[in-house]
RNA sequence: CGGGCCGUGGCUCAGCUUGGUAGAGCGCCUCGUUCGGGACGAGGAGGCCGCGGGUUCGAAUCCCGCCGGCCCGACCA
């Protein structure tokens, strides 16, 4: 007998197994024969198009443009910045050859380079080296660009889309003339990354800046765009960096300035990966499959076909294909409205089913009653599975794009909700301890959330709390107006409230 | 990189203790009946049992080595 759930096990039951059955039942991405590696199929693919459109178009409304730098960092490039080696070292791809030749049968590789080549993690050193060839002047700055690229982090514990040995992403490097012009692209960007969250992925973001402990490595400061998902984890969705003149210096990017005297430039970096992906189906989906926000949704919607009896049959594919035209010429977000017509030959409920895992944001039903009565059934993904809406074909033409929006305002309200419930300001050891602490410890149920505690500024606290209860500082969050305390953990003062969860 | 578990059709697994050359369910293909919410019947395809070596007349099964995966720790967008 089939469970009334499509997914197994459910959320509550298994929150990562669930992760692993939705990206596979709603065809997004599969494990490639190297470890670490995602193989993103069409449906998941389409969505880091989509999101890729949206986001460079914010990027350059805010003035950047698009370059490309390449995939390989000579060894002393990565060496020049002290803090970003130690970070990133452990986790670097070095070629070492650059030809195989067979031998007793196997292919071998051979010609050894004489400087090795890092695989890019990330591209400060070799983006730094460029700007400091193309810096002399404080005429030549800002430098505002771009990169939407892949890099590669040697992971442990590879997970798709979360975390995967190489993924894609885009990275903006920026140089300045001033301190207080970097800091304030930092903040803009970050601001763009949130913005980008909020009314894309319908995901409420908490946005402040990380702790020393979890700064990007050779960051003077990291800010972060922090969501909650729905094992009430965090996870960090975007990251904007200040990075000081730190790889100025590393990189010697130099220029005359206005006053004749000789300065390092102020630079930045940001950026958003296919993480954005993991973390918005973690954070929509359901025990049915994953939930896409219409905005960014591969596809918008499906017109299913009910062909009960071959007398009918022509009729209703072709008002379906007629159907399907006429959405097409439909706008939603400024965009024609993306429609899928499914005329597999397989059953109804299980073409049905399909689309509800694939998470597309509306399934119109078409069939011979239908056609009879000039109406169509329409079901939205973030409603039960048996509630459908009859609308005439009219109505559902004018109608749908903006049941699209609608989806897309509860999508954001619901994870809203979610985060608002699960979020407390706490104020002693004991009730700190009691919320991050299971009540079953050998299969730990869902728990925890995010907390507002106040915090001393300690490394050693953040330290201790992270050994005792694996929960770390996500991020100290931008307040109009910080409240003062006592950090439960040393006594001491406390300028403010900070968000402690466990994360990704 | 340390500790534990596991590698058998596409997927989930049985068989291994007691060696005799491979099975189930799901999925897939064909035909028929179905189809407005995960259909049913009949037939069929598909596996060097992770890899290499050893023991044996004979190995999925026993022994050794390697590789890979999952979970737990350390690290991370």
């Amino acid at each position: 007998m089939k469970s009334q759930n499509a997914i197994s096990p459910t959320r509550s039951e298994d929150f990562p197994e669930w992760f692993q059955q939705i990206v596979r039942a709603a065809d997004l991405a599969e494990n490639s024969e190297v470890r670490g590696c995602m193989v993103i199929k069409p449906w998941g693919y389409a969505l880091w198009e989509r999101m890729r459109w949206v986001l460079d178009g914010m990027f350059k409304a805010t003035g950047h443009r698009n370059a490309y730098f390449p995939l390989f960092i000579p060894l002393s490039h990565l060496a020049r910045e002290a803090a970003h080696v130690e970070g990133f070292a452990k986790e670097c791809a070095v070629v070492t050859h650059h030809r195989l030749e067979m031998r007793d049968g196997k292919l071998v590789p051979v010609g050894e380079l004489t400087e090795p080549l890092v695989v890019r993690p990330t591209s400060e050193t070799i983006i730094g080296a460029a700007y400091a060839r193309w810096v002399k002047s404080w005429r030549d700055l800002p430098v505002l660009l771009n990169q939407w690229a892949n890099v590669v982090r040697w992971e442990m514990r590879p997970r798709l889309f979360l975390r995967t040995a190489e993924f894609l992403w885009q990275e903006g490097h920026t140089a300045h003339e001033t301190r207080a012009e970097a800091e304030e692209e930092t903040l803009r960007m970050l601001r763009v990354y949130e913005r980008f969250a909020r009314e894309y992925l319908a995901l409420p973001v908490c946005v402040g800046e990380k702790s020393a402990g979890e700064r990007f490595p050779g960051a003077e400061r990291t800010y972060c765009i922090e969501a909650m998902v729905q094992d009430r984890k965090a996870i960090q969705a975007g990251t904007s960096h200040f990075l000081g003149q730190n790889f100025s210096k590393a990189s010697d990017i130099k220029f005359q300035s206005r006053d004749g005297g000789i300065e390092h430039a102020w630079t930045t970096s940001w950026g958003v990966s296919t993480r954005l992906i993991g973390t918005m189906l973690m954070a929509h989906g359901d025990d049915d499959g994953i939930i896409l926000p219409p905005r960014v949704a591969s596809a918008h919607v499906v017109i299913l076909p009910i062909t009960p009896k071959e007398e009918s049959r022509a009729a209703v594919l072709a008002a379906a294909t007629d159907l399907a035209s006429r959405l097409r010429d439909q706008r939603f977000d400024g965009l024609p409205l993306e429609v899928e017509l499914d005329t597999r030959d397989v059953g109804g409920g299980v073409k049905n089913w399909e689309w509800i895992k694939k998470g597309i944001p509306l399934r119109v039903e078409i069939g011979p009653r239908d056609l009879e009565q000039g109406t169509v059934a329409v079901s939205r993904r973030d409603q039960p599975h048996k509630t459908k809406s009859f609308l005439t074909v009219e109505e559902a033409v004018a109608r749908l794009p903006e049941i699209l929006g609608d989806i897309q305002a509860n999508l954001l309200a619901r994870a809203e909700a979610f985060q608002n419930e699960h979020t407390r300001k706490i104020d002693s050891q004991e009730e700190f301890k009691a919320f991050f602490t299971p009540k079953n410890p050998e299969k730990p149920e869902i728990h925890g959330g995010f907390a507002l505690t106040h915090w001393d500024g300690s490394a050693a606290v953040e330290e201790q709390v992270k050994a005792d209860l694996k929960v770390t500082i996500r991020c100290i969050p931008f307040e109009e107006a910080p409240e003062p305390g006592i950090c439960p953990f040393s006594g001491n003062p406390s300028p403010q409230r900070v968000i402690w969860a466990k994360s990704y």
